[in-house]
DNA sequence: TAGACAAGTTAGCCTTGTCTAACTTTTGAT
DNA sequence: ATCAAAAGTTAGACAAGGCTAACTTGTCTA
């Protein structure tokens, strides 16, 4: 392949790392990618069972915004996959396994959420955007997330209260 | 649907708003998955093109970890929708709508890694997560990033000024 | 208790994203 | 100028996630 064929790319300048270090990321991303899914339904399986005493394929229907086949399918995967049980024409429930994943995927998404809204977002903003980050953020980061959420009040504190010893 | 069968849902406890103001937000989060690898292939083109001068498939299925036939696909699918132009056995390039995309893409990309990075997350972990966040972050939160980015040591600096003013 | 209606399932189709295997074109070194 | 290796393409398989249409089961009310 000959190195013609030339193209202005004024409009677009990563700097130097760039190209390379970003690099090994899309194998993380994708594969976190292909989990999104299952963790979005298992956590709202488990909410709806909290909410409303069961957890019904409509409903689940209704809050993913698809039709009940795709439920369906869905739903035969994650079993499939040892996170739920179900029978013909029941509800779902959550396997000791999916009970976990739930649990671990609302830690996180409330982390993201309470960061999100310390740092000053509205709620619905923060609730959409928490939805879609909470599945690429990694455990450093959410560590650091929680700090900042939680903290951010007293550092505040501790800082004014630092620049007025230290005069 | 009888409501008997209940199931102890002890280790998962959202709150009252969860259900329902989480509900919508699956809806756009699915719409932003459609567009990611789009956007990550766009991206790493205008990458390609900007350090090497092209973009060729063998260095596009490099960098995204897929083998050449999934890339020759995907470039398919990317010229069918305006954003590239290929011929046969040539490099790949951008179109002006794909070149906007990449700007932007870029744009976002960066401002989400700088405020991870100022939030003290080291290179490695914020390249990564930066990578899976930057599809899910909604202007609002972008900007709120770009703002702490740039303005940390600057609010502690007037945050300082202030505590010492008040006093 | 009988049906109507709501919920769930099944079948079949489409697209995307991934792969391997096999083939063709380009490039570059002798 | 030739030809081997590298790059690119094509064909065909498969799973996931989505849909509509048509059928079955459960529930609840008259």
């Amino acid at each position: 392949m000959k190195k013609n064929d030339n193209q202005e790319v004024e409009a677009v300048m990563p700097d130097e790392r760039a190209v390379d270090s970003r690099a090994e990321a899309f194998v993380g991303v994708r594969a976190a990618r292909r989990n999104e899914l299952a963790e979005d339904y298992v956590e709202l399986i488990a909410e709806l069972i909290y909410a409303k005493g069961e957890a019904r394929p409509v409903d689940i229907a209704t809050k993913m915004g698809v039709t009940a086949p795709t439920v369906a399918k869905t739903l035969d995967r994650l079993a499939r996959e040892g996170l739920i049980t179900r029978a013909k024409y029941r509800s779902v429930f959550l396997t000791e396994e999916g009970r976990a994943l739930a649990k671990e995927c609302r830690h996180r998404h409330e982390i993201v959420l309470r960061f999100l809204l310390s740092l000053g977002l509205d709620l619905e903003t923060a609730e959409r955007d928490a939805e879609g980050i909470e599945h690429h953020v990694s455990d450093r980061t959410l560590a650091l997330f929680a700090a900042f959420a939680d903290g951010s009040r007293v550092d505040r504190r501790n800082l004014m209260g630092e620049a007025l010893r230290s005069n």
